[in-house]
DNA sequence: TAGATTGTTAATCGATTAACAATC
DNA sequence: TAGATTGTTAATCGATTAACAATC
């Protein structure tokens, strides 16, 4: 794509998705830049900056229409396309992400779980349970989008690179350590340094 | 405290303290500012920067001690103190919290999970299990530091209100919804958002 | 000693904020 | 029309990087 979005930007273009969908929920028609940068806690300018850097999508005086400019962020962060998931790693974490199906919203569906064993996975509805040695195999017959890794730190990196080597573009990763890929783009959540971030706050 | 220590730099902490822990575990004890910043993939010049700003650890020409600073860090994130937490919403990502049992590293201890429905949760180990109706009682009598938020989006700010307004400092929130307070600090982990953030940048 | 590396000051870069003409 | 609000340019602010004297 042309011009490089800093990540700052990225930062907060789900918030304004989730703002807009909002707002529509909500019946609300309308809203400035003014009122989003209320609710983001951000101001008014830094919206107009944002937005704009994708295009003009308000009407001088007027403001934005809150369904279109929903509908252009869908675009914009791409979710608007259906998502193909698996999970790597059937612990808890995997587990919990696999059952909450809470990511309908961003179009995302989990197909998949591999794991070492998999006896205690078979109860785990509305997703396909495999090995991990079936993984190459798998990942050759049904195109995947997005890698979740759920694995224990030590196994992380290897079984990341792993799927990228396999062609994954995306990894999803909620183990306790930062990759970086490239060929691949990756999202780290990283709970532990979270919980350090907050302590840390708590007593400054 | 005095300085006010940058989000940019706080950011950074947990990930020197990281570093600093696997260095430390393999027996090194001398570290540069250059190497850290390899790891890290950062400046060597931000290294430096940031934790001068805490005070003079290294030694010019020499490095830094690992254990010494390790320590350090330790003590600036206040990790060396013991915290105590309780979860509110025993869900999916409740009970994978509280079963994971991973927080010890960063000596945090969940001491009771409250739920609305409590029956589904009388076999999670080690941990208490209360009705949210017991939730004044309990932390009249239970000094807490920290509330982990795990309740739908909907109830989310309620009820991390209602445990800062019984004195809670610090909640981990991970219901998608960011929360702010004043009087209490808190960390969202929004997996949506960055869920969102993988796939737009995986489209990029 | 010579090479390495710190802590800090200054220079640069980038992101945020302010201002305002255009216009609904 | 007068008030509101956009998109954009310019000004400001803050964070990152570079440079270097001090020194082990």
């Amino acid at each position: 794509m042309d011009k490089q979005i800093s990540d700052r930007v990225v930062e907060r273009l789900p918030k304004y998705y989730r703002y807009l969908q909002e707002l529509s929920k909500n019946q609300i028609q309308r809203v400035s830049s003014k009122t989003i940068s209320k609710a983001l806690n951000i101001t008014a300018s830094q919206v107009r900056q944002d937005l704009s850097q994708f295009g003009g999508f308000g009407q001088t005086g007027v403001g934005y229409n809150v369904e279109y400019l929903r509908d252009i962020m869908k675009e914009i962060l791409g979710i608007n396309n259906v998502h193909t998931a698996i999970v790597i790693g059937g612990g808890r974490i995997g587990q919990a992400l696999i059952s909450y199906q809470g990511f309908r919203g961003e179009n995302v569906y989990i197909k998949a779980v591999f794991d070492v064993y998999t006896e205690h996975l078979k109860s785990v509805k509305g997703v396909e349970v495999y090995n991990v040695s079936e993984l190459e195999n798998y990942l050759k017959n049904n195109p995947t989008d997005i890698a979740i890794i759920s694995v224990q730190k030590e196994n992380a990196e290897k079984m990341a690179k792993r799927v990228v080597d396999l062609g994954v573009k995306a990894i999803w990763n909620f183990a306790p350590i930062d990759l970086y890929f490239d060929g691949a783009v990756c999202e780290n959540i990283n709970m532990s340094e979270s919980l350090m971030r907050l302590i840390y706050k708590s007593k400054v």
